[in-house]
This record gives C-alpha cells, sequence and structure tokens, in this order.
DNA sequence: ATTATCTATAGATCTATAGATAATGC
DNA sequence: ATTATCTATAGATCTATAGATAATGC
C-alpha cells in the first residue's frame, strides 16, 4: 500500500458514501458494502468516522448545501427581471439535472428521519439572506408596478423547485413507465426545462 | 380470544401494514413492528401472507391505484373545458391531502427497488384508457379552436401531477423549515391548491 | 380434522469495538 | 511513537421456519 492509497482513504470513503447513499439512500447503505466500494475494510469506515450516523451528517450537509445553492448563488445580471427570474429557474434547474438524485436523498432522509429535522432547519436559517432579499425586494417592486400579479415571494419559489425536483424524483417512474433510456430521458428532461420557463413566465402575469 | 379476532386478524395486519409502510417506507419497517402493531406475534405474519414481499406487494397494488385514480375518474360534468380541468387538478389535490404520505410511498419504493420497476409499469398499462383519451382529445380540440396554445396532454398531467405531489412529499421539509404545525399546514395547503390551479391556467393561455 | 396461534430458533445481516500488526515520520 | 490498517467477534437486529398447542367447525 503507497503512501498515497493512506491519505486517501478518508476521501475515498466519503466519495464511495457519497454515491452508495444517493443510489439507496442512507439507511439501505450498510458500512459492509460502503468499505467494498471504498476498497478497505468496514473497521477502518468506524476509524475515520467513528459511527455511521456522522458519516451520513458529513454527506448530508453538503447536499444540503448544494440543494439550496439556488438561495446562494446570484444567477447572471440579466438587464430585466424576466430575464433575471428565467436564469433563476434554468440555473436551479441544471443543478439538479447535475445531480438528479440528490432531491431523492434529502426528502427520503428527512422523511424516514424526522429527529433530524431540526438540523436541517438550522441549516437553512445559517444561509446568507441577501440573495433571498432582493429576489423578494425585486419581486415586490415588479408587483407595485403592475408588470406581476400580487403574490408571495415564497409560493414562486416552491413553485420553482417543485416543478425541477418532481421531475427528477420522478424519474425511475418516468423511465419505468415510459420506457425511456438515459438518452430519451435527458430529452424529455430538457423539454421540461423549456416548459417550466414558459409556465412560471405566464404564472406571473398580471 | 374471540371468533371475531380470528376472523380479523389478516385484515388487521394489513391495516398494521399499510399504517407503518406509509410512516417509514417499505424497506424500514419490519415484521416485528407490524406484529406488534397488529397485536399478534411476528409468526402469524408469515403464516398469513408466508413472506414480507407478499404483503408489501398487496400494500403497493392497492396504493398505486390509489394514486393513478386521477386516470380512471371523471370528475363531473362541468360544462366548460377550463371547469373540467379546473375539477381535475382540484380533485388529484384532495386525494393528495387525503393520503399525504402516498407520493412519498410509491417514489421511494421504486427508487430503492428497481426491480419492481416492471410491476408498476404493467399496472399502468392496464389502466382502461377512455378516461385519459377523452382528456386527450378535449385538449386538441381547444388548442384547434384556438383556445389553448399548442402542447401536450401529456405535459399538462406531468405538471398538474408535480404541483399537488411535491407539497406532500415536501411536507416533512416545511413544517421543519417554517416551524408549521398540523393546522398551519393545511393553511398552506389549500392556498397552495388555489395557487395550483391558478398557474395551470394561465400556462393554458393561448 | 382443520385452522389459527404461539414459542423458539436458525441463519443472515448490521454496527461497533477490542486487540494485533504493519507502515510512517520523527 | 504514532497512525493506519486488519482480523475477529459481540450484541442487536431481521426474516423465515419448525414444531407445539389452542380454538373452531364438522
Amino acid at each position: 500500500m503507497t503512501a498515497e492509497n493512506h491519505r486517501d482513504t478518508e476521501a475515498q470513503i466519503l466519495a464511495a458514501a457519497e454515491e452508495l447513499f444517493l443510489e439507496r439512500g442512507f439507511a439501505l447503505t450498510s458500512t459492509t458494502m460502503i468499505a467494498k466500494k471504498a476498497g478497505c475494510t468496514q473497521a477502518l469506515i468506524h476509524y475515520y468516522f467513528r459511527t455511521k450516523d456522522r458519516l451520513v451528517e458529513a454527506v448530508l450537509k453538503q447536499k444540503v448545501m448544494l440543494f439550496l445553492s439556488i438561495f446562494t448563488r446570484i444567477d447572471g445580471e440579466e438587464k430585466d427581471f424576466e430575464g433575471r427570474i428565467r436564469r433563476k429557474i434554468e440555473s436551479h434547474f441544471d443543478v439538479m439535472m447535475e445531480n438528479p438524485r440528490l432531491p431523492f436523498l434529502l426528502l427520503n432522509e428527512i422523511a424516514s428521519n424526522p429527529e433530524r429535522a431540526p438540523l436541517i432547519k438550522r441549516m437553512v436559517e445559517e444561509l446568507p439572506r441577501p440573495v433571498f432579499d432582493r429576489f423578494a425586494a425585486e419581486l415586490r417592486a415588479e408587483i407595485a408596478a403592475g408588470r406581476v400579479r400580487p403574490m408571495e415571494s415564497i409560493d414562486l419559489l416552491i413553485t420553482l423547485i417543485s416543478l425541477n425536483a418532481m421531475l427528477f424524483l420522478a424519474q425511475p417512474v418516468l423511465t419505468a413507465v415510459f420506457g425511456l433510456d438515459e438518452a430519451a430521458f435527458k430529452k424529455l428532461a430538457l423539454h421540461r426545462r423549456e416548459e417550466h420557463v414558459a409556465i412560471i413566465m405566464r404564472s406571473l402575469k398580471p
């Protein structure tokens, strides 16, 4: 065993855990499986992470932050409000597309482990507010100017996240029911991306 | 033990299993837990259902049919197309609201047990077509008449199901993040119900 | 006799830990 | 000396089954 391997073991365990957690969820992934994938013994996982739970939390935190990047990332500097909304939808969609199992992992974990809800809440509360506040202020201004129907910014965000996340949550069902291969699903996804933009844009009209 | 109890045992096992499966998913519910809830020994579950898998399938089939009732139920006889669409959205929403854990159960199962995909596919294929066909034909007629923008009926259904199902999938997250109690979530849900109608109606405009 | 139920247990996991051994960095 | 790794195993599950016993319906 080389020196590099020694250095890498912890990272390899994390990477293996991440992959397996995304595939099967936290509860259904055993430390034995992780060890096998990481190429080490199961005992080593406990050497580095002490308990399975800590390993889960390490991965969970990282994934929650990725999912919430819509609330922290300023998406380009389009001139008009419509352009910026479109950009936000597309950019959130693209994060989901690059991490298609992410919504499932988070939903599944919080649904079957309600005791971890406070942890999720804390993470959301720790988010920097400026991006959200700016978004909400812009929306209020558009409403005041009569260019958007009266609505809450949180509703717009729920709609946006629902449409985007649900497509990937439903991916296994859609591919099974319509018999899609990977390419066909990707085609459907890109079509839905445009559809989501169209739906949300229309939903703003006064 | 009375005669009634004897008769009821199988039904009690099914009821207990159903409840626990909805709460925690199939994989995380043990036959021991089911037995405890049903008030019998764990061995009896195998006496009635032989394996846990058969018990799972019994519950799964019933739940898939409930979820797909949007495709089999004709919702009232409103005069105009708009009224019928509104009715379909609301009626699907109400099924979700009465069975809020249903979307999670199905999604979770098919995501972590891909080998059951063919079973789901078969169930969908066995659905009677008339309701869907009639819906699709009506939509095409509206598009031809220029009252609806050109779109596929499957897209409309995906949007409808996504918005409605996602609200309940996200229920644990929403209640945790916004600190909602049951009444507050119900209020949010009824607001979103109207919002979903509004979004979809606007999305149809030419 | 048949059906329903129980107790007990085999055999397969799974997580976590103890204790031995090998590699690394002073 | 310290850090990283391994082997082995304890103790908790979990599903499924064998075999005994109680209740039911002829």
